[in-house]
RNA sequence: GGCUGGGUAGCUCAGCUGGUUAGAGCACGGCACUCAUAAUGCCGGGGUCGCGGGUUCGAGUCCCGCCCCAGCUACCA
């Protein structure tokens, strides 16, 4: 058995609903396991929650509850929410999981073990927000006040930490992916964190003291693993490491992140790793995100667009479409309901939805719903090729976009043929040759749209390819030699119905 | 300030190493068809390719300068 391909996205902060921007993350890391998976490949996909930030303790305390019970309803509201999206991830990983910290206090241990000057005490410096209780960055303070409490001063502080020699690695680190071995996409990413690498790494600082709602840091008394240190350790511990068998999952084949956190995953992650010697993952994709009007949704802003209400609008699986549709999984786009609405109604109403509808009730009404055995219009069967073909290289260069593209111009190459071969004039002529071949290569033509839909659209690829008389697993062989030969076929109920007038 | 990416039809974008009348989808207008979710097909209108120079027989495509937008600029996942 060969090694799954092990897929991670970042995982979320527990201090805030999720939102449309996480939702494209998730969504966009399903279709690459749903791809995989199609193809047969073993698939391992892990998501799940960053539960010790500081941020953590006090939305807890503001909730007047225990740091525990915040994590505990957070983790249940996020999965529910990827559970609703049709994620399909194999594991949760939460980082209060008792297995987290011990895959944290074996990577420690195993740094130090081969690199003994790996860690070192240092004095961290910074301007500490007495009223955050926490340490702020420059992008935090506005006019030397922190953007939080600017009626408060922020106190210049110095605290003993242990420090990572994170500059060691960066020769190392760069060699990796100026090699290709660790694949960072999409290729602007990519540049941003040569340009990084090429200027150099400083040390950091990787603990924290006056911070009880961590992992302890091994060999210390009173400090904690800081949080974005140990949550990278996420992808290892998943793994069940140090317990035997972790290698059967480790390296990660690729970790989805938002573009603002590649400098993590890219630098300081391969880093620890390299200290460790452990292998890096293949790759890093990341993606941009999702704009509402042009500004950014993010978890702090909190506008913007319910989750549920575009959930809701015209249900999961189309959600889905759009996202990767319409914003794509490379740089930034706009969500709008408007958009929303014009993309279902046009793509997948009367695009995909419609083109199954004619088809195959032109095969119960021709053929009493089995589909001709004989030879398929070559006139079609050669675009059905071309479509599936193109679509492939799309998705293995995880351009979602493109793939989309092409399910839509095999659509339109459908219809078109439909036109041209016009199968009622061949009925009432009785051309029945022709007739059989045309309504062959038109089913063929749509049991190839349901699976180059199911990455994507799970829940409307199943029923479709269930019209088609395929239940199960669905597979990619379907799409690459699409036979259906003398298959019984039903006409469904529409796949993607379009809103009645009333509801709207 | 520095670095990176981008500015092409109303909207979202494609245009690889320069080469005939600059393309697609959506939206809009006309025509056709009836198998279909008033769906589909065909045709059409619509663009100073950010601005100004330059190289070249020829530039959206290369060079220089400028303007505008977005991102990154290290301990905020």
């Amino acid at each position: 058995m060969s090694k799954p391909f092990y897929v991670t996205t970042a995982i979320d902060y527990s201090n805030g609903d999720p939102h449309l921007g996480h939702a494209l993350e998730k969504v966009g890391a399903d279709v690459i396991a749903r791809w995989h998976r199609l193809q047969g490949h073993p698939v391992h996909f892990v998501m799940g929650m960053d539960e010790h930030a500081q941020k953590v303790l006090q939305a807890a305390e503001a909730a007047d509850t225990t740091p525990q019970q915040w994590v505990d309803r957070m983790s249940a509201r996020f999965e529910q929410a990827w559970q609703v999206l049709e994620c399909s991830h194999d594991d949760w990983m939460r980082t209060t999981q008792p297995r987290h910290a011990e895959g944290v206090k074996a990577l420690i241990a195993r740094i130090q073990a081969r690199h003994p000057d790996a860690f070192y005490e240092g004095e961290y410096e910074g301007l500490y927000c007495v009223g955050c209780e926490e340490f702020k960055s420059e992008s935090q303070v506005v006019d030397g006040r922190c953007v939080e409490h600017p009626s408060r001063d922020l106190v210049p502080t110095r605290e003993r930490n242990t420090f990572f020699r994170l500059s060691a690695w960066r020769d190392e680190v760069l060699r990796r992916i100026t090699s290709g071995e660790l694949v960072v996409a999409p290729d602007i990413r990519r540049n941003e964190i040569l340009r990084v690498l090429e200027g150099g790494l400083i040390d950091i600082s990787v603990s924290r003291s006056r911070l009880p709602w961590g992992i302890p840091f091994p060999g210390t008394d009173d400090q904690t693993v800081y949080v974005w240190f140990e949550a990278l350790m996420n992808y290892v511990s998943a793994t069940g490491f140090p317990e035997a068998d972790w290698e059967s999952l480790w390296p990660a084949d690729v970790h989805v992140v938002g573009k603002g956190i590649t400098r993590f995953h890219c630098c300081i992650w391969p880093a620890i790793l390299l200290a460790a010697g452990l292998p890096l993952p293949r790759a890093v994709w990341a993606h941009g995100y999702v704009q509402w009007d042009g500004a950014k949704v993010s978890k702090s802003e909190g506008t913007g667009v319910s989750l549920a209400d575009a959930i809701n609008r015209h249900g999961p699986d189309a959600l889905r479409y759009f996202l990767l549709r319409e914003i794509g999984f490379t740089a930034d786009g706009d969500f709008s309901f408007d958009r929303f609405d014009a993309v279902y109604a046009s793509e997948l109403a009367d695009g995909v939805g419609n083109l199954a509808s004619r088809v195959l009730a032109m095969v119960v009404k021709y053929r009493d719903g089995i589909v001709p055995s004989g030879d398929a219009d070559p006139g079609l069967s050669d675009g059905i090729r071309a479509a599936a073909a193109h679509y492939r290289q799309a998705m293995d260069a995880t351009e979602f976009k493109r793939a989309l593209e092409e399910l839509g111009s095999l659509v339109r190459v459908a219809n078109a043929f439909i036109t041209t071969a016009a199968p009622w004039t061949l009925a009432k002529t009785g051309d029945d040759v022709a007739l059989d071949r045309a309504l062959r290569a038109l089913s063929e033509a749509v049991l190839v749209i349901g699976v180059m839909m199911a990455p994507f659209m799970p829940e409307k690829s199943a029923a479709l390819l269930a019209a088609l008389g395929r239940d199960g697993t669905p597979a990619w062989r379907d799409a690459d030699a699409p036979d259906l030969g003398g298959a019984r076929v039903a006409k469904p109920d529409n796949l993607f119905p379009k809103d009645p007038p009333a509801a709207a």
